[in-house]
DNA sequence: CGCGGGGTTGAGCGAATTCAACGGATGTGG
DNA sequence: CCACATCCGTTGAATTCGCTCAACCCCGCG
């Protein structure tokens, strides 16, 4: 059931049987979410962190004229707000980009197995340190890159943590984004990445038709993204 | 000695006496950096982290041409890597901007008192997921927010975290960065954050000249750039 | 006294935006 | 089953914000 949880951090961390019977005894319950639905509103006490099953979720902050910056987005595996364990509460919202199922984790858990295991503490704190580690890399694209870049990094990225679950071989993966959904991680215009998407497509590197990503030429885009996986710490070894 | 990082801890999270003296004693050694030296380099391998004492740190990510993203900075109480514990290496460069004075605290020294004391270990725990909440901000105004609002929000989130640890009032504080490290900030050139500045001065809403800052209409600063101080996390609490 | 770093300003350019129109697919209610 | 609305994608034209390039100033310093 959180399979692809388990598999996300074992690609980073070693993992005991004990300490994966205990994250997988953690879960209170399954729940899930339509498209484009709140699961988590900036601002609001949390007692328990939100572990993405299936769908496609973000990390979103609202501007004052109504537009929405996506600081990160969340693939299966992923805790969309592990981070609410100690910060009590989100300086941003989480939203499904896409229908999601999730498992729900009470801090409670999370402390009890935190305590009874200092390893799975080091691990999650890790694991809020990649999310940290990806707003990082998206401060470079956002700042300094191109959108041609831009978007390529995105891709880049996400075929690598998709793949990682099992959700993305070296040509093909499924992303029911839209262009503006694109547009608010990559800080463009849907006009913009629109001829930019072209534009890719035109020079042989991806395709992106239909919810689904056709990586053309996977050297040629990682070079157009400036892409180096380093930042996503794929070294499995004890944290 | 590391008064200004109890300072920040205090901001936030509630402190015991022995929780305060193990982090006291947690130090081996001060060291001092001239400005512009590359403290820690991404990929290698680190065994403690660097408790900023004095003097201006940034994270910065080098592009291929050259160009530089500055992700987030630190200012004296942060600790500048303190990820590192459980990240291993870094995905980015840790740079003096200034002289600065660091403490270094190894991570066996790190693991002992967060073993000691579980409460630390949260605490440290949210101090991380505190620099991950800066670099969703930055993810903002460099994706969505003109050039103005971004050197604007930057001098606000400034003023606030100089101010935790002693080193800004509500008019004035040191900041003895140039025109093109704020660039390396925002995601600008430095030639138009010297106009910025310029508009910024002549609407009388801060003045920048020799290293200092001069806030002059706070309330019309804070509008300008969109500033809400939440992802800060002001509220002192039990993390 | 020359040099270099930081700051300042102008002119021209260019990447991305804005605004607008349109097409295709999908869904829905009469 | 058709009329209509809606969402997403696509394209063109005009605009604009920020960049590039260049010159020049000031000032501290060797």
């Amino acid at each position: 059931m959180i399979d692809r949880h388990i598999a996300k951090l074992k690609a980073r961390c070693i993992l005991s049987p004990d300490e994966e019977s205990a994250i997988r005894g953690s879960v209170v319950r399954i729940e899930d979410y339509p498209a484009d639905h709140a699961v988590i509103r900036a601002g609001r006490t949390l007692d328990h962190s939100t572990l993405l099953l299936d769908g496609i979720m973000c990390r979103a902050k609202m501007l004052r004229n109504g537009e929405r910056q996506i600081t990160e987005l969340h693939v299966a595996g992923d805790f969309a707000d592990l981070h609410s364990f100690t910060l009590k509460y989100l300086d941003h919202d989480v939203e499904t980009m896409t229908r999601c199922r999730a498992a729900i984790v009470p801090h409670d858990n999370l402390r009890r197995i935190s305590e009874q295991f200092p390893r799975l503490t080091r691990i999650y704190w890790f694991s809020t340190n990649l999310d940290a580690a990806i707003h990082r890399e998206w401060e470079v694209s956002l700042g300094r890159r191109p959108a041609r870049a831009r978007n390529a990094a995105l891709f880049c990225e996400l075929q690598i943590r998709l793949g990682i679950v099992g959700l993305a071989d070296a040509r093909f993966f499924d992303l029911p984004l839209t262009q503006s959904d694109i547009a608010e991680c990559t800080g463009l215009t849907n006009v913009h990445v629109n001829r930019t998407l072209r534009d890719l497509k035109a020079d042989g590197l991806l395709e992106f038709k239909g919810g689904r990503v056709h990586v053309i030429d996977r050297d040629a885009l990682w070079s157009a993204g400036e892409f180096d996986p380093a930042y996503l710490y794929l070294d499995k070894r004890d944290r």
